[in-house]
DNA sequence: ACATGGTTTAACCAAGTGGTTAACAAATGT
DNA sequence: ACATTTGTTAACCACTTGGTTAAACCATGT
């Protein structure tokens, strides 16, 4: 049993350190309060982590690894662009929802110290667009989407469905919406994002 | 000479907060570090402005004081929703390159802290979408635009033009672009992205 | 039964935190 | 000239922070 027991314990803190630091981000975690969310002593954190900065490091490449495969779907299925946009909307939105801190932790995060994307951009499965621009080059050329540049249709698609979540207390304040009205307007943005972008760049 | 000698004082203080609360946040902003940006002693912090929530506080409006306008403007202006869109994207991506932590600071501490916006909500000047909801009801009732809500028509200009710059580091890193490039990538915006969303809801 | 190893705890520590204070400097009113 | 008010400083304080440690705990192999 003493197995069992440890991994219990190592992953009950990555559990804890996952919820206060995705919702107060590294400078507003406290160890102290992660060990009281896992129910454990304090020094257990050190124990297993050594430190708060290897501890933030473990979430953060956790929630890393689970938002990478999101964008991978956009960027390297062979799918056409109008059905990419088509899942990747509905599928990303339904993603976030279930991870709602995900994106602000990993961007607030990133934009304190943004070098901390070189250690993870020669792990394997690292979102990289090159496959996508030779596919929009490829239907730009053939006619069947306007002309645009692979990274800003990237861009737009990303800005499109993030920042809803991101942006969600400031959006919520100008359009007088209550927490449930705007998660209704997020619930439609799974079908009307994709619209709205294959709207903007198909060619009629 | 009292005077100027004191509001100098005061408003290098909130300078230096600026500076300091824009860049690392409540949570990671320290006193003495404004201080020395200041070139001041740490106890004047205080002496001016009581607490670093008040400081904070004071950052914070000010900072939200530069942003409703830009927002304001379309929102409120009467011009056509096409001419809106086109200004408001090259002034808004205009404004923010002078202002680059702006749009981050913002979100970022409102996510900490959401009912913080109520303080402000009262003030006049505070973004409102009611007189912007008329006028997209009314251009997709004479078929000028495709059938779309204000709101998710708001959120979407919001995301295509406020996203870039605080998803700045991860879209970098995916699009493998340099500080520059990036930038070019913006500066391009300021036209590409009205195209795309006139492009979304004109109807043909 | 007992030695062994990893696991867990309470108590502790040095460094840093926001904030205060008492004395000093400088400008102003009279 | 002098008293008063305002601005400024260095030293200080209570408290919190991440991190350590030494002793206790406990499952296991022999």
């Amino acid at each position: 049993m003493r197995k069992l027991k440890d991994e219990n314990t190592e992953e009950q803190i990555l559990d804890a350190a996952k919820h206060i630091f995705q919702s107060k981000g590294m400078d507003g975690a406290r160890m102290q309060e992660i060990a009281d969310k896992a129910g454990i002593n304090k020094a257990m954190l050190h124990y297993y982590y050594r430190s708060k900065q290897l501890l933030f490091e473990a979430v953060f490449k956790n929630a890393f690894s689970l938002l990478a495969p999101q964008l991978n779907a956009i960027l390297n299925d062979d799918s056409s662009i109008e059905e990419k946009v088509k899942n990747f909307t509905s599928d990303y939105i339904t993603f976030i929802v279930k991870h709602p801190y995900l994106p602000n932790f990993i961007i607030q995060e990133l934009n304190r110290n943004p070098e901390f994307l070189l250690k993870m951009k020669d792990t394997n499965g690292f979102p990289n667009i090159e496959k996508f621009k030779k596919q929009v080059d490829r239907e730009v050329e053939q006619g069947i989407i306007k002309p645009i540049s692979a990274e800003q249709l990237f861009l737009n698609i990303m800005a499109l469905n993030i920042f809803p979540f991101v942006a969600k207390p400031l959006i919520r304040a100008f359009t007088n919406t209550d927490n449930e009205a705007y998660n209704q307007l997020i619930e439609a943005r799974k079908t009307e994002v994709a619209d709205f972008i294959i709207n903007a760049i198909k060619n009629s």
